[in-house]
RNA sequence: GUGAGCGUAGCUCAGCUGGUUAGAGCACCUGGUUGUGGCCCAGGAGGCCGUGGGUUCAAAUCCCAUCGCUCACCCCA
């Protein structure tokens, strides 16, 4: 058996690749327009970078890390987010000092040693903006609107639903208040939640089992726990998210994963995926870049799953078609080749996607081959036109030909073609 | 970590109450056109039937093990 890729990890092929192309195109073009600048992080860190952020006891820290020994012993982690490397980062370079509010996305890769299945990898990419130094409900709203604008221009719709999950002051009352909830219906909770209940009281509150949502109707709302602060800030988000337009579901339901969330949380939403739901979520984090070595300053940010985009767009038919050659060369007779040989390169120097067959095939398979690729123009040398100076340029979508004049000057005549053909994008 | 389903050509799959040389569609190659693609027709190439063991006169087919993939749970983008 050959050697094949790990699993959980996949290859993207030429015909998948250019939707993720499109996918992250348009999102650096949106978040350009609101002013976020790209970042390019390490993808190794050290571990306790992500146990400080994320929390030691999340299943992310405790079970799903891609973590070993470097050759001296270190202990290195694979990122599982990328919120922590950004932040490590930020605050390293001190960039609070060079703007007050930073913007900041990344692109790449993550890593979670999990049981794969439709939309979750162990190596998944996804796209991730921060915004750092502004605690104001204002960023709240403006980044979920972005995150909403990057799905709506990708042609997708998803819905929104966003929570608070308070702060320091208040979320331990309510985790409490809970916690005596679930105590007097402790009989009734299924395994998972009696689990839970346990260890991570909040997350019996998302759980998928039908009994356990009937009962827990009734139990306390974090939205009612919140203190005078949170309060307040959610109404703000949730006044700023009208002032934007954008649709939204109060879900008090929803929960994060990661220790380092507070106040605002949110979800993009979408029944296409099979048992993922989430194709971006996010939050707010303040106190997560103090708890870093860094100044206290307030953050939010979200993330984007790139294959569960790229499998929405499948799945709405929205992929984008595999590149295409602007012309091929069909070359016939060992003369011709190193002729188109030469042309082509000059025709690429032009700045046209330009390729030719070098195997000395027949006309007819080389005419299969440009189709095949999809090239709107073929230009066909034969011993005959050279010997007259000339080649035959091809429209393949009406079959039209024509005699072209060669020229010596190569390059003015690939800037000649290159004119003919963008008159005529087929 | 738990559960279920599935492994046959590059891809999608048929064949499986055991029975000769294992099939189809798509894709690929060649020809039908001495130098013209898509459609059509003809031909061709391509398989340790995931792997190992067992039952049997005989295994792609039945049994066991193992590896792999998929989906779901947990959890998450």
């Amino acid at each position: 058996m050959s050697v094949k890729a790990l699993k959980g990890f996949k290859d993207i092929l030429p015909g998948e690749v250019e939707t993720w192309q499109r996918i992250e195109q348009t999102a650096r073009d949106i978040f350009q327009r609101f002013g976020f600048n790209e970042i390019k992080v390490p993808i190794l860190e050290k571990t306790t970078l992500f146990k400080r952020s994320i929390g030691e006891a999340t299943d992310i820290v405790e079970k799903e890390m891609y973590t070993f020994a470097d050759r001296n012993g270190a202990s290195l982690t694979m990122r599982p987010e990328g919120t922590a490397p950004v932040l490590r980062a930020y605050v390293e370079h001190g960039l609070q000092v060079k703007k007050p509010v930073q913007r900041l996305y990344t692109i790449g890769p993550m890593f979670r040693h999990e049981r794969p299945q439709k939309g979750r990898l162990r190596q998944f990419h996804q796209l991730s903006a921060e915004v750092l130094g502004s605690g104001l409900a204002m960023l709240d709203a403006e980044v979920m609107a972005m995150a909403a604008l990057v799905l709506r221009e990708l042609g997708l719709t998803v819905s929104l639903e966003i929570n608070s999950l308070g702060c320091r002051k208040c979320r331990p009352g309510f985790n409490q208040a809970l916690v005596d909830f679930l105590a007097q219906h402790a009989d009734k909770l299924c395994n998972d939640c009696e689990r839970r209940r346990q260890t991570n009281p909040l997350r019996v509150l998302d759980c998928k089992n039908e009994h356990c949502r009937e009962q827990y109707k009734n139990s306390p709302s974090i939205l009612e726990h919140l203190c005078k602060d949170c309060r307040e800030h959610f109404t703000e988000v949730r006044k700023n998210l009208d002032l934007l337009n954008i649709d939204y579901k109060v879900n008090s339901f929803m929960v994060r994963g990661l220790d380092y969330y507070c106040r605002t949380t949110f979800e993009l939403l979408t029944d296409n995926l099979g048992a993922q739901s989430a194709v971006g979520a996010g939050g707010r984090y303040d106190g997560l870049v103090k708890q870093l070595g860094g100044p206290d300053v307030p953050g939010i940010g979200f993330a984007l799953g790139l294959e569960r985009l790229a499998l929405l767009m499948e799945h709405q038919g929205l992929s984008s078609p595999e590149s295409k050659a602007d012309i091929f060369i069909a070359a016939l007779g060992e003369e011709a080749l190193n002729r188109a040989f030469i042309l082509v390169h000059a025709l690429r120097n032009a700045g046209l996607a330009a390729t030719m067959d070098h195997q000395g095939r027949s006309l007819k398979n080389q005419m299969k081959q440009a189709g095949r690729m999809g090239a709107s123009f073929t230009l066909i040398m034969g011993e005959e036109e050279l010997s007259r100076n000339k080649v035959i340029l091809r429209d393949m979508a009406s079959r039209e030909q024509q005699d072209l004049e060669l020229s010596t000057d190569l390059s003015s005549w690939a800037a000649d073609l290159k004119k003919i053909i963008n008159q005529n994008p087929s």
